[in-house]
DNA sequence: TATGAATGAGCATTCATTCAT
DNA sequence: AATGAATGAATGCTCATTCAT
């Protein structure tokens, strides 16, 4: 049935103009108008495919999130360096910026929204899984400390990450792609190498 | 001049207000008419002391960064626990939480405002100011590597304080205070002990 | 030419459905998809069959119009039981209800439409005509005095019918169709009865 | 505190400026914007002044009933000419027909909205509470059989009034106040002087 | 003949801002 | 200085209608 394959497609086309318009314009200046003008779509053609704005916007956090965890499964580690692999997340071309805007854009609002909270943590429970998993193998290989807690660990990868993340979208000129390296490597290294605490 | 004093007070108290609509509504559900009931005044009061609603956002924005830096200035580090020191800047109390919220609903803001990225930054620059100021001591005193770059360290601290604090923001009920400290340390002691990348 | 009986039978069809859902939901609440999925057809089938949403209301409202004729040719006068008779069209069953409430959907349109004010006026002529006759049998047989004017006798049954049914319709827990036979015993007898006026 | 009585005042200005826009154009093409215009206001302050469109319109229903029971309490039976009393409430002026398009614009919607229904038994109640007063009163004075049941008469020349009222009011051209006066004559006055069924 | 996706004008509603008092 | 009623532009949403298939 390729009505299906259209519908779908159509969809994922209207989210991902959301995502331009969201990063380009912030959350707060996205008109449904200016998504439809940016898919090429009518106003009702939208409405005619998510229930609402907010579906909407929505639709456009579960596909950074959805690239996010396609661009996750695969990173692979080189010659041993990590923070070289996780860089590949981080805002330093211009589409990660983007969708790095579009990221945060919504913890300004899952604050007060108990069902987008309820998403965003979804999102990070199979973001952290993921993580977990390479931290094992990291382990095994000698690249991360073998009695480290592995789900500690990724919590703290997932923080520094964030953390570098808001600061390098936020001031962006000073915060070349090589800075976010190489400040990423100062704190992923040391926080994998070392032995628990006692 | 005490009309003066009341004046700043006036405003402070509209600000405060702010921060607490904002802290419990969201940023985009924040109205002018709900500050000015939470500040007990009239709209026309609001718009008599502050230019637009934007003003008074960012006057909420100013006060939060102000009680954040005047908490920076009195903390100390006791029995070389820095991260214990830092934690109390975490969204551990009802009323950091509500900080912490109107912090980064101006995160999605300041994407798409360059005025507001503007003051972002000159209130980073000052906390880094102090964090540089403090790791410097830290050195002196043993608890981070002598051979460190302070201010990589300082943008290393704050990236974990960030990360772990919209973390901790977005799932509270997963985050009590124990977790959101021993995370930090688990990040900031072998940061500030490992030697600078040769 | 089997296709015309399709055809009209496909359009009482939809105006049947058309009924349902204004009976249901009231006409300002009645969408074409709503009616198109009660006759479960397509939108585009209802378009294809009428002119538009008028024609489709209009074809409801001739519906109910055409069943109540017919009942209206097909009512018996028993025991010389006028009102008992005339009873038959009042609100007193689901399906009387529900084409009530088309009845005076329409009454508030015709307001301002005249078009739909002219049709009205058709219907009631009909309904008035087919009355009149029956009066001048009641005349003959005695159940209505013989010096009355029969046209003043057939709007005053209209009158008594118009008012307790929109009575009934819009209470229909205190109208039981009991107390509905009883009040329009009451208003009939007498004035069918009654010598006409000096 | 004369602001109140100002609130009030121009709260029944809108509901009046409604009462124009409804009778004329109908309850189904009465915009906001319309009955702003009419009561020389912004859409704005008719927003300001009630909760929404229904409320407007639920307001302009509630300003014709107040105007009907105020034309009731005035009434005098002149002669003994109960018909000609209650000719008063016919359309039979150009105000008097403006009103009863509201009344009967609100039956359409009443039948589907429980809210609209209850405030309308609310309605029925006082005005046939106020008319069986009245009818003890022919009672008494010989205009009506002393052994009927006053609540009965009242609900009989309710329907009276409603069934002429509505087909004057869809014909107005066909029912000058004269024939509205005289088949109210032929309904009402046999059915207030009958004697009560046996 | 029939479909139903897409259109886009039309509408109620929200809310920052203004300004007479 | 302070009020808060009134403004009106801006925007999300609805839904009859169209039309390519």
């Amino acid at each position: 049935m390729p009505k299906i394959a259209d519908h779908s497609d159509r969809m994922r086309a209207i989210a991902s103009a959301a995502i331009g318009v969201i990063g380009e314009a912030g959350i707060h200046n996205t008109r449904l108008r200016d998504v439809a003008r940016a898919a090429d779509v009518t106003t009702g053609a939208v409405t005619h495919y998510f229930d609402g704005k907010d579906a909407v916007l929505e639709a456009a956090l579960a596909e950074v999130v959805r690239r996010l965890i396609e661009a996750q499964r695969s990173a692979r580690v080189v010659d041993g360096d990590v923070a070289g692999a996780v860089a590949a997340f981080m805002p330093n071309t211009e589409e990660r910026r983007r969708d790095w805007k579009v990221w945060f854009a919504f913890w300004g609002r899952a604050i007060s929204d108990a069902r987008l909270r309820r998403q965003h943590r979804a999102y990070y429970a199979a973001i952290l899984a993921n993580l977990t998993d390479s931290i094992r193998a990291f382990q095994r290989s000698g690249l991360a400390h073998p009695a480290a807690d592995p789900a500690l660990l990724a919590d703290a990868v997932v923080a520094a990450v964030d953390g570098l993340g808001i600061r390098a979208s936020l001031e962006p000129d000073e915060w070349p792609p090589e800075r976010q390296r190489k400040t990423l490597r100062a704190m992923l290294e040391p926080i994998l190498r070392a032995p628990p605490p006692i």
